[in-house]
DNA sequence: TTCGGGACGTTCGAATTTGAACTAGGGTCG
DNA sequence: CGACCCTAGTTCAAATTCGAACGTCCCGAA
């Protein structure tokens, strides 16, 4: 009734620490080898992938989980370190995109091996195909559920 | 070769945003109706379940993955509400237990069903339960070997 | 056209987190 | 003993994050 059974309570907490460890690892090796935060180098993935190498700040902090504020502060951190720059639309002036520099894509370029790396040897491998299909479509609708019917899918801050 | 399949980035970009929702959710209903943050829900829970509601520092940090230094700080501040409070070990003058009063349990009491409800909603009810139980044996296998094969299973600061 | 409601980003102060010392004991081996 | 290294927890400054304004500007209705 009132708590959570074993299971639920097993995978909530895995859930959490799993991912408590694995940030904690990425942030260490990126800072060690790249001089990127984890989060940085999660903006800069984005910004890499996207048509223009831009986006809009709203999308960005959506796409990366993070307030509106810490973006802010986060896009003026790489901007000192020359790894995006701002641009503003023609069309609608409030509107702001973080660009992708060459030397932006650069850095990205180098870190990506350790990360992805880590990635592979930390959670996909340890995972079954299946449990990697599990985790991508279950988690990935709980995902959506929260960014369709919450009133933080836009951003969280 | 270089990235990551479709797949194993869905996965685990699915783990990354859903763990930051989850969280943003949480905190906010946590704080509104109990004045207590996600972090410190799960501290005084982790205490809750301890056999006489008490833990060392250094377990307590490594349960809720969080810093040694941080925990102490958020210790502090438990303390200033009177929810937890500390005792030193007879046999090890180092060794700090952080134990959970009376009141502690109260309001960890009057904020778990809505925590639990929480937890049901948005992730558990959203999981097949073929689904949940990959997610607690995947990730709780992801978790075993980091803190194992880790030089951060104790305590990540 | 002109409000009024939103949306977009930024700013700012306060709260939190981080990581590197630092304090202080234990434990071992000589 | 005594030199040494290891563990536990705290402290402190710097970095980051949060959340509540704020200033601007779009857009739809009157």
């Amino acid at each position: 009734m009132g708590g959570l059974s074993t299971e639920e309570q097993r995978a909530w907490t895995a859930l959490r620490t799993t991912y408590a460890l694995l940030h904690q690892r990425m942030d260490q090796q990126l800072k060690r080898d790249s001089g990127l935060s984890h989060l940085q180098y999660e903006i800069l993935a984005r910004l890499a992938s996207a048509p223009e190498r831009e986006l809009r700040m709203a999308e960005l902090s959506c796409a990366v989980a993070n307030s509106k504020s810490g973006l802010t502060y986060q896009i003026d951190r790489l901007l000192e370190a020359g790894l995006v720059c701002r641009r503003t639309c023609p069309g609608d002036v409030r509107a702001v995109y973080a660009v992708l520099t060459d030397e932006g894509a650069d850095r990205l370029a180098r870190a990506e091996p350790g990360y992805v790396g880590l990635v592979r040897e930390l959670l996909v491998g340890v995972l079954t195909p299946e449990q990697l299909r599990a985790v991508a479509e279950g988690l990935g609708e709980v995902n959506r559920r929260m960014q369709d019917s919450g009133d933080f899918g836009e951003s969280l801050g």
